[in-house]
DNA sequence: GGTTACATACCGGCTGGTCGGTATTGACGC
DNA sequence: GCGTCAATACCGACCAGCCGGTATGTAACC
């Protein structure tokens, strides 16, 4: 099963550089002008190859879309898994899953705003597997607010869906708001965030007349 | 000033059906599958029209763009108007403005999401001016945010930044999962909404350690 | 020497936009 | 109320240009 590194294959060997400069420049232009109006073109040039080489490499041009966001996927999966398994305290694991989400959606927010746009142009079937592994990020958030909600936070109003969605959409808004050059770090910006979601949670429901 | 419907101009007039018809499908196309990928022809097909009569409406096919989000954005902004000057407490202001801003949102959430798509696709001054207006919303809900603060509301620890970016993220993404064949009506969802952003900025501020 | 890693020239198809033409209307003189 | 004129509303064939993708060739490596 593992990545099979070790087989010596004939010929020439790969260059992985090439590869990962023409990831990089798809990246760039497709969060710059968006994929559709990147052409296969403008990433070679910016990349440095020629086409020959793009399509050696990808067998078409959403196939770059895809391994844009995999990586990224992957790690902020591996992410919830490890603080699932190593907090047993609902709301400091729902805290640590906020903060890992907001601060890696900020470094990596080129790769987000890319996909948050232009999803919809993969193949049903890489859609799907994206779309999987996505919806159980979302489960286990929802399973951490659920908890965390029999387990002492008071506001239980406050529905699992919503409460998750206001995190989800949160995180996905960042690219268009967080400037690099502004005043806040982002460990700063997660804590914030965690805080209020916690907040919120914590709180009694008050119906409607006091306000305040 | 105001609109002159009362000149009598020379020739045939126009059609506002056309117009409409044009827009409506311009509308469901880039909501489907994106504005780069809808051609022109795919729009006066699905509008019932020809080239020759879209070409006639309007200048570009960007300008279909502005035309479907300066709708809803006028609007809305009508609304934060009409709001803002009716409640003179700021935490009811800010919960009727957010419960205003998801029913809008899910009302018209096919322009929601053509324009978080392909805002970038206007040119600079069409783009600068709906962002200009959408500045003033956000500016808006902020003075809310930090007049609801300084008048009562006990956690002052939540920035209005993020507390709007929590607002805005939500409204934003509430086209990608609110199904209308779901369980929830808008006006629900609009209402715990609002219930938990205002829940959030009613807790006092509690460091770390005691998580719960 | 077989296999892989690129390079380059090339293609059919479609795109946004144009342009000359025609049909339809209101204004206006009478 | 009616013909005339000019302005507008649309029609649809047409275009240059670029697009994603391919086919063929060559050089590098095991």
């Amino acid at each position: 099963m593992g990545t099979d590194a070790a087989v010596s294959r004939r010929g020439r060997p790969p260059n992985p550089q090439v590869r990962a400069r023409i990831i990089g420049a798809a990246l760039e232009l497709f969060a710059e002008q968006g994929y559709d109006a990147t052409s296969v073109s403008q990433v070679v040039v910016r990349a440095g190859v020629t086409k020959g080489a793009l399509y050696h490499y990808f067998a078409a041009k959403q196939d770059l879309l895809y391994e844009i966001y995999r990586g990224l996927l992957d790690q902020q999966l591996a992410d919830l898994d490890r603080i699932a398994a190593e907090e047993p305290d609902p709301s400091r694991a729902l805290r640590a899953v906020i903060h890992d989400l907001v601060v890696t959606t900020i470094r990596h927010r080129r790769e987000v705003v890319v996909f948050g746009r232009e999803s919809t142009r993969l193949s049903p079937e890489r859609w799907q597997a994206l779309q999987r592994d996505w919806r159980r990020y979302q489960d286990v958030v929802r399973m951490l607010i659920r908890e965390a909600q029999r387990r002492g936070l008071a506001n239980t109003a406050a529905s699992p869906e919503v409460v998750s969605w206001m995190i989800f959409g949160f995180t996905t808004s960042l690219p268009n708001w967080y400037r690099a050059d502004g005043p806040r770090e982002p460990s700063d910006i997660a804590e914030e965030a965690g805080e209020f979601v916690l907040a919120a949670l914590r709180t009694t429901h008050t119906e409607g007349i006091r306000t305040p």
